[in-house]
DNA sequence: TAGATTGTTAATCGATTAACAATC
DNA sequence: TAGATTGTTAATCGATTAACAATC
């Protein structure tokens, strides 16, 4: 339950995560104090970066000492709100989506998949507890269910129809997987954007090959 | 062949895809001309922020005109390096290397995957053109093929070892899709972080419910 | 020509870095 | 106490936006 003062900028939410894997990693180790400039260090960042990005949402250390791994990885982990519990639907049930719904990995994290949509659900692998539904039953299962995250992983031609009726259902949370910007008032969506990457990469090789 | 002047700033790195998008599907819906004001409305970008962009490059407009779609895909194109053609190799032969090694989109875009290397190369489901070799042939197969880019898609733990590897092998690019984030000197990588994406999306969400 | 739109210079805005008083 | 390190204010840096002369 943080106070929201402003909106907090776009660059400080994106380091949030790896605060918190750096955090966890500490923990892991038995480290329980920790400095801006340790966390700076082992993040890339300057000291002062650290500081400014967490009186964000607080003052979470003590002057003299750091912070308490303990401590600063619970706040962060209720800001980022990994103390809580998500329900999942996936819409497409090809490979990512069939992948991602037996990964287990999120699941642990909070991140509960309930059912898989499609519009041929037979004979898709996916474990036994998640129910591959038709994707005309999307409206009756939203209805009767809390779903928190929609993931999108059908092919991009048929993205944007799923994203209106996401939408349309009232949906708030989109994580999408198709080659394709979606984005709407009132609706928060992150992109998983593959070809993005690997053209960002090829872009940066060339670059090296030129600058050297 | 650009003349790179000065380092290009990351920003407008990450807008050069989105650029090339806006533009092959411009050009595949018969569209021969733009302006750098439809652009940024289709881009959520602002105008002046194209034509800024664009002239980290060179001059690919016409004034009074606008761009022609077709020669500013091609510069873009070029820009990026997505008019050559890329040798690939992946390390990691569990599900999403597998998937990768399998799906064939990139490798029409030029990025041709060559080999997978993996502890247990025995029984992987790879297309028959694609060898899956024990990661011990990894320096042979190295020093005698063109390799540019490895993708990395080992589990965390065996992802900096493999890291360590691949750099002292010499390679230049990794395509890193474990959740640890690599980097070194003289090597370029771009990593595809699932879980960043997933907290960064359970942050906006809580964030939307909050101020409404 | 008149209208449109570029490429670029200048102004603004925001994010990062530096500095330092507060204080453990 | 002396040393260390925070949280915050001020300075700097870089990226975005605005403005406009050049010109098609």
């Amino acid at each position: 339950m943080e106070k929201k003062k402003e909106k907090i900028s776009h660059a400080v939410i994106r380091r949030l995560p790896r605060y918190y894997y750096c955090l966890t990693e500490l923990s892991d180790s038995g480290i329980t104090k920790v400095s801006s400039n340790m966390l700076s260090k082992r993040l890339n960042l300057t000291a002062s970066q650290v500081r400014q990005d967490f009186s964000n949402f607080g003052e979470f250390g003590l002057q003299g000492y750091g912070y308490d791994v303990e401590y600063l990885k619970s706040q962060i982990c209720s800001i980022i709100g990994l103390d809580k519990v998500y329900s999942m639907i996936i819409i497409g049930a090809g490979k990512i989506g069939t992948s991602l719904a037996n990964y287990q990995a999120f699941e642990k994290q909070g991140f509960k998949v309930k059912a898989v949509f499609d519009k041929e659900p037979e004979n898709k692998s996916v474990r036994d507890e998640i129910p591959v539904l038709h994707i005309s039953k999307l409206q009756e299962f939203v209805n009767s269910n809390k779903v928190d995250i929609v993931v999108i992983t059908v092919p991009k031609v048929q993205a944007i129809k799923v994203f209106e009726l996401v939408c349309a259902l009232g949906l708030k949370a989109v994580w999408n997987f198709a080659p394709v910007y979606l984005s709407s008032e009132n609706v928060v969506v992150e992109n998983i954007d593959m070809s993005e990457s690997l053209y960002m990469l090829a872009y940066k090789f060339n670059d090296l090959n030129y600058n050297s």
